[in-house]
DNA sequence: TGTTAGCACTCAGGAAGGTAGAGTGCTAAC
DNA sequence: GTTAGCACTCTACCTTCCTGAGTGCTAACA
């Protein structure tokens, strides 16, 4: 049995309607808004073929049809319509991301929130790895008393700090001292060679304390695992809850859990993107807590190579086509202000 | 009529039981459960005055009685045993906040993680507001090509960080050059007074090119408007969902969204706490679309000074006594941790 | 061979009615 | 002031029935 003209129309037509109703679709609601041409004998008997076929399936027997996964998965990679203009949501996103161009964060921040409101999804965001790249700059500045405050720069502008704190004050200059001789020894390596087995090397030819120097190395150590660490953004989580699949609050709760700490939702977007925009579609995802979940993603980049990604969370019943429309949208948008500061 | 002691004695053992069940108490429960010495009829006519003093209602006419907003407020105030040792929690607070000591954001987050885990409900955390004190410190520090890292100390060792983006770049020694000029004018004062005009006047001694002093004298504004934010921090909103009375998704909604942005919950947090631990009840928050919800919060210390404020959100059918120990014992601990570090 | 009209069948969801159980308020007796 | 007893009320739950939506099948048609 193939998927004929007609079967693909009929698909398209009923996950069209579904993704606006989420009301299971009938053959003559299918014929009389879609005008089809045939009648609703047809529809159905070719709705029977894209049942056995797995495309689309009934909820009870007396019910119409909802497209099930791989149908929404056939639909995503063959019926789609890819392009879709959204020059409002162009010139919105322009305006508010242009306004947080001075704050490295507050532009990420934004960006995320752009993304959930324009959507009504939930939206997600995990910020370029500081690990990527070489380390450009490091710095030590005093705190507080017992305070340190650690600076690391990497060659895309990417910044990580910690506050650290000492067991003993030190003074000033001794710290001047450690940064320069820091900053000689580590400056141009590329941050994934800065073990602490180089630390070490580079304590012994410190004139502190001993003890100070175990700290100090420990400290640095500690930061360093913390900066390989990717931090993730969430906004619009109570976008959710305007979905009627999520009127069970089991789900929602199963979701927002998948989507902190460690959650396998988090997992999904930390995982290297592979090149372009992807979707992610309902089992899919490989973690039976959630469900009725699909995800799309893509990359933003600096300087044309990737740096994180930027994407969407919301039911398996999502406006795919607008969905992957703006989350590319969104992440050009990024992409080309961040590569411009540099 | 008066809340004799038997009342009271009531009023006590029917919130207990329905902070425990969420389910309407009968006036035979109390009896059975509560060993109260009298008859359940005693008990009703009983119940029909607390009924009358508005301290509880009856959901309908054959159901059990439930505790009003008023009946917590009294059961607060005056019922509540406010006593609860906590052994194993404090050792398990102690040596979870003591991994975090050496640095300062994390022990914020993981104070708000705990008070979220121990108590079951959502946990927010307002962090000290950097504007409080003086100005220690201001670095100036060069990051990429355009950007500069600004960051201000305070004299309680509160951090203050922005990137910031120059339209044109800086170079190293005349950035060093500002910082030393505006540490040299600015140190010591209070952060209160670091206005526009104070910036604008250290401006005029600069030997930079026009445009580029102007520049950095509005960056420099907005930073420290920023700065004046108050940052928030919400754990566990997903606890929300355990409770029955959170069955309906609209109220978790609109709970959430109290707790985001600019919502009225968090300016209950922020607005500045009294002395002590407060408990605020259901109605008593100054909010119509938060319904249901009670608030413990009481605000933690650095050297003796309330620095900012830590508390749950919970339903009004909340064990008050436990959150009040809580929260009191989480500040404690934080405070004693932050008081340490100078 | 593909399409269609007609029809019997199925099932969810809502309305109506009936029952059990929990809990009350009232009254009269202690 | 306290209590037992009783009539009363109301919700929650179950059952039954009905309707409407939608299907699958069959036979006729082009």
């Amino acid at each position: 049995m193939s998927v004929n003209e007609r079967k693909k129309q009929i698909l398209q037509a009923l996950i069209k309607d579904y993704v606006a109703t989420a009301e299971p679709v009938g053959s003559r609601t299918l014929v009389k808004k879609y005008h089809l041409g045939v009648s609703p004998a047809t529809i159905r008997n070719e709705m029977s073929d894209l049942e056995d076929l797995g495309y689309i399936r009934q909820p009870h027997a007396s019910a119409g049809r909802v497209p099930s996964d791989k149908g929404y998965r056939f639909y995503v990679d063959n019926l789609m319509d890819k392009e879709q203009p959204l020059p409002k949501e162009i010139g919105y996103i322009r305006e508010n991301l242009k306004n947080k161009i001075q704050e490295m964060d507050a532009l990420f921040q934004q960006s995320c929130q752009l993304l959930s409101q324009l959507s009504h999804y939930t939206a997600v965001m995990v910020k370029p790895r500081i690990k990527k790249g070489s380390l450009e700059r490091i710095s030590l500045i005093p705190v507080g008393e017992n305070q340190v405050l650690l600076i690391l720069v990497n060659d895309s502008g990417m910044l990580f700090h910690r506050i650290l704190e000492m067991v003993v004050p030190v003074d000033e200059p001794r710290l001047k001292q450690f940064e320069v001789l820091l900053q000689q020894k580590l400056g141009g390596l590329d941050m994934e060679q800065l073990t602490r087995n180089l630390l070490e090397e580079i304590s012994l030819s410190m004139s502190w304390h001993q003890s100070l120097v175990k700290q100090a190395v420990d400290l640095m150590d500690y930061a360093l695992s913390q900066c390989s660490h990717e931090q993730m953004l969430v906004n619009g989580t109570t976008n959710m809850f305007a979905q009627p699949e999520f009127k069970d609050v089991e789900r929602v709760k199963n979701i927002m859990d998948a989507l902190e700490g460690e959650g396998p939702l988090r997992k999904v977007f930390i995982n290297k993107t592979t090149e372009g925009t992807q979707v992610i579609i309902g089992d899919e995802i490989p973690d039976a807590t959630v469900s009725c979940c699909s995800m799309v993603k893509t990359s933003y980049k600096v300087k044309g190579e990737a740096a994180g990604t930027i994407g969407i969370v919301g039911p398996t019943r999502m406006d795919y086509s607008k969905a992957v429309a703006l989350v590319e949208l969104i992440s050009e948008q990024l992409s080309e202000m961040l590569s411009q500061k540099k």
